[in-house]
DNA sequence: CCTTTTCCTCAAGAAAACCTTAAGGGTTTC
DNA sequence: GAAACCCTTAAGGTTTTCTTGAGGAAAAGG
């Protein structure tokens, strides 16, 4: 299992670390922006959080994180246990909130804990389906009406994107960052694949809505 | 937000429902087997469950409530902070786990995190309500009696406001202030914006009261 | 009751965002 | 080396949304 630690404190980090190094992979980050980073573009099963790291705000990392990976289980630790801070946490949908100081094996716990009940809840979703438009998220595969329907890796991207997201607003930015990183493109590169996806998708595609300035969503 | 409370602890019962009494509908029991049979017939948004209930063991209600209702969360809230029974609570699935004394507001977080996590589990979104009108925030949708209403960004955002801050006279230059930052345009913009919401949403939009020279209020 | 101010509604032009098509350049496949 | 496939960009047309002004209605104040 792979857990990502966040916190400016190098010792800090370094002794969770060594305490959970038994029980997870641990990757290690005091710069928020490395590990926001490599948060988008790796696997990790769980995120621990540190308030106060100095560049950013954490709270800012945690909604930064959270638009890009929707269901990884984020937890704040932190030597702030203050009802503000906390209150907001959870307020923000904060997987825990846990304070300094913590036994290592709650920590643990708390871990398994979340990833457990994300794991149980995520299967719920493996297929989306609607009529007769089928999206299977594990075989890569979309069917209408049984037929598979060829998409590029883009298209297939961009409606994973949404299908996993139903009925909820992905701004056209967050899609642009998914997609393509840190590489540079114009705004139409996205229209034009929605473009192409909708017309392999018709008749389905009148529920891939645009939200004018705001960006795109699968309406089921 | 309906919320069980099971303690075989009368005086402590009391005491957390009346506390909570504001924010959620509570229900309360110090007999398990009420508390289970309750639950089993009846809607409940989250459960905060005593550990040391005297003719049953908490674990074994815990079990049991998750086998009839294997998604609604379960919060453990104990006096007894041992490492032992925190670690088996949370390896069982509990949702929260929850150390005496805490700060009711802090409960209160507790509980409303963990129903939102559900929600967002099941795909369902955040929304403010009133009346037959649905304000989905993150589907940027808003719904009269179950029927989706157009409304573009600016109409939207106007909605928004007033929503958050129900029974509360937003100035208009505040609103201009919020909708166009620092760029300059005539009153008579923000009217016709109201104009035309009102309009799509009639009949509610007689909650929406102009208040001469002050600004506008959505009166519930 | 009249004046002044503020607000509402309508209509039309302007502006912005979006969609589609088509063409060029990579890359992979045969 | 050719063909097929995919990605990207530009350009033009289309649609949606925004903004403004004007006239009338409603409220406030004398």
């Amino acid at each position: 299992m792979h857990v990502t630690i966040i916190d400016d404190n190098r010792d800090v980090l370094e002794t969770y670390k060594t305490a959970l190094e038994g029980k997870f992979n641990c990757e290690t980050f005091h710069e928020p922006e490395r590990a926001i980073e490599f948060v988008k573009q790796n696997h990790t099963d769980a995120i621990l959080l540190d308030l106060h790291i100095p560049q950013k705000d954490g709270f800012q990392v945690y909604e930064e994180i959270r638009r890009a990976k929707n269901f990884v289980p984020i937890l704040f630790l932190t030597g702030d246990g203050t009802l503000p801070a906390k209150l907001r946490g959870l307020e923000m949908g904060a997987d825990d909130f846990i304070t300094k100081p913590v036994e290592i094996e709650e920590l643990a716990a708390r871990i398994r804990n979340r990833v457990q009940l994300t794991k149980k809840n995520f299967h719920l979703n493996k297929t989306i389906q609607f009529k007769d438009v089928v999206i299977d998220l594990d075989a890569h595969q979309v069917l209408m009406a049984g037929q598979p329907v060829k998409l590029t890796p883009k298209e297939y991207q961009l409606l994973l994107v949404l299908a996993q997201n139903p009925n909820r607003v992905i701004h056209k930015d967050d899609l642009i960052t998914m997609l393509w990183k840190d590489v540079h493109v114009e705004v139409n590169n996205l229209d034009t694949h929605f473009s192409n996806l909708r017309r392999k998708l018709k008749p389905f595609s009148n529920h891939v809505k645009t939200l004018k300035n705001l960006g795109y969503v699968l309406r089921i």
